[in-house]
Order: C-alpha cells, then sequence, then structure tokens
DNA sequence: TTAGCTGCAAATCCTTTGCATACAG
DNA sequence: CTGTATGCAAAGGATTTGCAGCTAA
C-alpha cells in the first residue's frame, strides 16, 4: 500500500505525506509502519531516498535518470525528466575530479503558482 | 572564530567538524555555542546551509555561484567553480516551470583518491 | 553593575526499537 | 497453532533551550 502511495506521487514525498495518504485508504496506520516499510523498500531497491533542504523524502525506484524541481512558492516537489547536463560518467571535470554521477535540483515557481490564480 | 573555520575550509563543514577544528583554538568550546552561532551566522547570511546526503554542512556565503563534488571514496566535500549548466534565472523549463535557481552536486572520485596511491 | 556569551544539563523533535496483540496460513 | 506484521509507547540520537556563572565595558 505503501509502496503503491509512491508509485502513483507526482513527486518524491516525505514521511508525514506517505503517512497521510496511505491512512485514506488505512484508517489506524501507525507512523512506525510508515519508517519500518520505507525502510524495508529501500534495502529491497523499490524505493530510494532524496534529501532536498534537510528533509529525507522518498521515491519510486527505476524511473530512469531525472532531477526535481521544489516550488519555491508551494513548497511541492516534482519530478523532471530533461537533464540540463551532459556529464557522462568518467567525464573529468577541471581540477581532475572524475565524475561518476550528478544530482541537480531546480528551483523556481511551479507551473500552478506561476499561473495567475484562475 | 566559527565564522573563521568555515572562511579557511576546503568546502561546507558538518557541525563535528566544526566544533572540532574550533576547539583546536579554544579547548572547552561546547557544541550548544557551535549550534548557535551557526544559526545566527545562517540569519545574518553570512553563512548558509547545504544538505547532502542528509547530512546539513555549512559553508560561508558570498563565494560567488558554484556546486559541490562529493567524492565516493573519501567522502569529502569539495567546492567546484565550474558550472555545468546553462540555466538563468527566469528560464521556463519543459512543463512550465519557471527557474529561479539550481544546484548541482556531482559524485565521483577526487583527485586524490583517483591518483594511484604515491 | 550590566549586558551578552557560554557550558552544562534538561527539553524537544524525529526516527527506531521492544513488546504484546492480531491476522494469515 | 505458528510466524509475521502492526500499533503503542519507550528508547535513541541530534538539535535547541533554560539557567546560572563569567567576562568585558
Amino acid at each position: 500500500m505503501i509502496s503503491r502511495v509512491l508509485d502513483t506521487a507526482e513527486g518524491p514525498l516525505g514521511v508525514a505525506e506517505v503517512l497521510e495518504r496511505a491512512q485514506s485508504d488505512l484508517p489506524g496506520l501507525g507512523i512506525a509502519t510508515v519508517y519500518r516499510t520505507l525502510k524495508l523498500l529501500t534495502d529491497q531497491g523499490r524505493i530510494h531516498p532524496v534529501t532536498l533542504d534537510g528533509e529525507t523524502l522518498y521515491e519510486a525506484s527505476g524511473r530512469g535518470h531525472h532531477h526535481h524541481f521544489s516550488c519555491t512558492s508551494c513548497g511541492k516537489v516534482f519530478t523532471l525528466h530533461t537533464c540540463p547536463v551532459a556529464l557522462p560518467r568518467g567525464t573529468v571535470y577541471p581540477g581532475g575530479f572524475i565524475v561518476e554521477a550528478h544530482e541537480v535540483t531546480l528551483y523556481g515557481r511551479c507551473p500552478q503558482c506561476a499561473a495567475p490564480q484562475a
């Protein structure tokens, strides 16, 4: 169930959000179970944690290369499928740093917050 | 003093590292003071927090646009002054996201760890 | 003497763990 | 009946706050 919540989310979710959404279908679900399940799914590689501004969020794995967009207005985090950098594994960065992976987070206004309130 | 520690660091530091380095000059310095000072400097805008893999690190502000490189071998975090993305403020990202800022973290091996152990 | 910092220890907050219970096989 | 998962509450670890003492002006 918790796995399903993350699969259907539009982006990574925090523990509290996972709890709330899961409780819609499972009233009485405890926070401890959420933590336990998130850890379990993480160990199984089915989901993985993302830390953003000190908050730990979780998202389903296997969605391919992607990055995140954090809305400075509503605070929601979205998943972006377009990558703004070209840094294949093995690229040597100025200074002699050998790049194996990269992570990008964009900040700004999401479509909803940018649109004039309809 | 704590401010000086961060100014002379080669990259962002964690609370524990700040404490250790500062204690070299201020034996008996308490952890509470470190937390209090880091928060104070942050509010003053003289330093700012960076979260990396769940760890909260602090670095001096005013060093211009830069990004971080986290060594997967030794765990140290370095500051990079070359930016791999071209996303000026106001760029509209596919999907309608208005970009105000971006953050990039590269992972890989630092020059020291990449070099054959001399 | 007064104001501001500091260390110590108690208080919080978030996450994990222990335990007795409840459901599935 | 047996084993696993769960909720509740206690335990942990990290960060914050309260408080009395210390230093500088």
